[in-house]
DNA sequence: TGTGATAATGATAACCATTTTCATTACTGT
DNA sequence: ACAGTAATGAAAATGGTTATCATTATCACA
């Protein structure tokens, strides 16, 4: 539980930067690691007061999108709520598959779509970068 | 340029709803459908308000509902950026290769890799109902 | 080790797209 | 024509996120 490779990547991250280190962001960082939940900022927020109440939204919001910029983390947009964060370090790519019903969400990859996408992408022109790919449908347990 | 089919979805679906006719939906309807654009609220607002320039933003945002209730419309999140809407109906299904460097996207759809979404989708116990698949890349001419 | 330059913070205001409220107007079936 | 109710427009409210700004913390270097 010491997360010693994604804080060097952050530390790493902050020199070549110019930024400076500041405890506020490890603690963000370690609160924001030891979940393997899709946060939001506000949920990363009250996770962080835990250990420091004297942290505010702001930094949390800043924090998150440094760890975005740095590769620790991904934006996810899922419908018009809040944006979720998720891991990206240590973690496969992959794409969800959304319940419609519960709202719950599990995470698939399929790499014949992932190489049929490059592929349709190069036909087009395009060189392709990335992707974002959401199925929704109802899942096993709400069709009951 | 009369879209009688589009207005007879619309009417059919307000009258089954127990709704009521108004002449601002159809002033909207019309300047909706006259572009292939996809717009957001706030454009389509102005393109309408040349024809009827006492209509309000809250009713734009309230048919562009509407439409989509109706199937007529969809909603397109390309980013963080105001919801766009794109034609549904005569329309076939589609999804979006977009380009990182002038924002610019295009309409692309892979028969084998809607199949496949289809076969994982059941292989996870889900239902697909549909999915959202937006690449994003580099296009021809932002290379050169 | 102190110091100056500057990045980071927290509180709060601002922002912006969207939704809600509410009084008024317009449809629609009878 | 009338009653019932949906639709409208203006404005306020909402909610997530970002900007502002005075203060604090960090860091390279003297």
């Amino acid at each position: 539980m010491a997360f010693e490779v994604e804080q060097k990547i952050l530390d790493d991250f902050v020199k070549n930067k110019g930024l400076k280190h500041s405890s506020q962001r490890k603690d963000i960082l370690m609160a924001f690691l030891r979940t393997e939940k899709h946060l939001t900022a506000e949920e990363l927020y009250s996770l962080v007061r835990k250990k420091n109440p004297a942290i505010g939204i702001a930094t949390v919001y800043r924090t998150l999108k440094l760890f975005c910029d740095c590769g620790l983390s991904r934006e996810l947009r899922l419908g018009s709520e809040a944006v979720r964060y998720e891991h990206l370090y240590g973690h496969e790519h992959h794409d969800h598959l959304v319940c419609l019903t519960c709202g719950d969400f599990i995470e698939v990859v399929d790499p014949e779509i992932e190489h049929l996408q490059e592929k349709l992408a190069r036909k087009e022109g395009f060189t392709l970068q990335g992707h974002k790919l959401i199925m929704y449908g109802i899942c096993q347990g709400c069709k009951e």
